[in-house]
DNA sequence: CGTTTGCTTGATGTCACTCAATACATGTGG
DNA sequence: CCACATGTATTGAGTGACATCAAGCAAACG
């Protein structure tokens, strides 16, 4: 359906342990079905994750009911982490088949504790999760409409690794990005078309976009 | 000019090393005036860095010129992590006389590898800033302006450490929280008069609020 | 300088509707 | 019983009309 990003992570093969064990064999692989949750928001935080192929959705539900996204995790990033007791956001499988190592959080922590080089990874994981979160403040706050929706094109494009071709594959539907960009899918319809007419991107598909122009507000 | 957290902080009191080393001993404490930079956007990664005293802002200019600050440090808080080699944000002192201590990476990487302590207390920093920014995300992505400000009232007051009392003292300017919220300065000061009429917060000065009811949009 | 208010214009949310694609159950004829 | 068509509901995407809210400018206030 989409550009499956693969396995290809340069962090994650076999590495050297001191003791034998090491992060690949405390980890289980688990499959989810599209819209389903991976944890819930008051669930404990006894696992760590990392996304193998797929996509997911972190997100929250609002007292005015609405549906808050704060992050999309694709193919080589980790979640999960708190320094709390429990998540306070959710977590769903955008993707059909979206597969996913889960890591669990004691073991793990103690394993980070033995093996420096486990604890290095999980520094690292954590390091691109605070970048990603950063530029998703950037784009979330860029002011108009459609500048925020072509933020979000750049900036996505960006993460699933550019190869070279222009063609971005979305695995997220209009109202998933109204809700992460804080704007509604009417809105969010508008600036695609606005964008397609004024030749900042093309449209081959709802969900295929290549984009002409990256540079004009791009941050 | 407001209320200190001071360094009452238990995760950061000396702690069990097995080299003799710790992480006090190889941070240097430096003192910032009012604006003056931390460090710029296009400075290498070489430093990590923990408010003591103070506060600090993180922020980038914008191609459009606008200035968007990404996260608002206070006492206890890390900042400076990056994967990449150069941070994307600049990071300036907001309080005068706002004291820092800073960590030499390479030197703070070495000493995790050695001393598992000194990882767990790294990671736990960064998990808080993951949440923070986590909560940052749904604070700026509130719809209406009001509310983004009452929310951003909220968040800070539990930022800043309940202490029972009521008063919450801001160390930033109504132009921070605008360029914070990505709203205009007017319009900040109008949602403060709204909260205030509406009998949400009362005004004892423009830096002193007092959040009454929190309930009410409370994410 | 930081904060606040009034006024105007423009942008965005809301409501309503259309359109296309898909899935699923039902029906019909061989 | 099976193959194939039809009807219906559902979902995602796009558009238009209208009211509302926030930005921008100006000016006053401390």
């Amino acid at each position: 359906m989409f550009r499956s990003s693969g396995c290809a992570d340069p962090d994650f093969g076999p590495h050297n342990s001191r003791n034998g064990k090491d992060i690949h064999s405390i980890s289980i692989l688990r499959t989810f079905h599209r819209d389903q949750d991976v944890f819930e928001c008051d669930h404990r935080c006894d696992w760590w994750y990392r996304i193998v192929s797929g996509a997911t959705r972190k997100y929250r539900i609002r007292s005015d009911g609405r549906r808050q996204i704060a992050d999309i995790h694709l193919p080589g990033d980790f979640f999960g982490f708190s320094s709390n007791e429990k998540h306070g956001f959710s977590v769903q499988a955008i993707v059909e088949g979206t597969t996913i190592a889960c890591y669990p959080r004691r073991m793990t922590e103690a394993l980070a504790d033995s093996d420096p080089s486990v604890a290095r990874l999980i520094r690292m994981g954590t390091f691109a999760a605070i970048e990603r979160l950063e530029q998703q403040m950037l784009v979330v706050s860029t002011t108009s409409a459609p500048e925020r929706v072509k933020a979000f094109l750049v900036h996505f494009r960006d993460r699933v690794g550019r190869s070279g071709e222009d063609g971005l594959a979305l695995p997220i539907t209009r109202y998933d990005i109204a809700d992460l960009l804080g704007l509604s899918t009417e809105t969010v319809c508008r600036a695609f078309t606005d964008l397609r007419e004024r030749g900042a991107i093309s449209l081959e598909g709802p969900r295929q976009v290549t984009i002409i122009r990256p540079g004009s507000g791009k941050d």
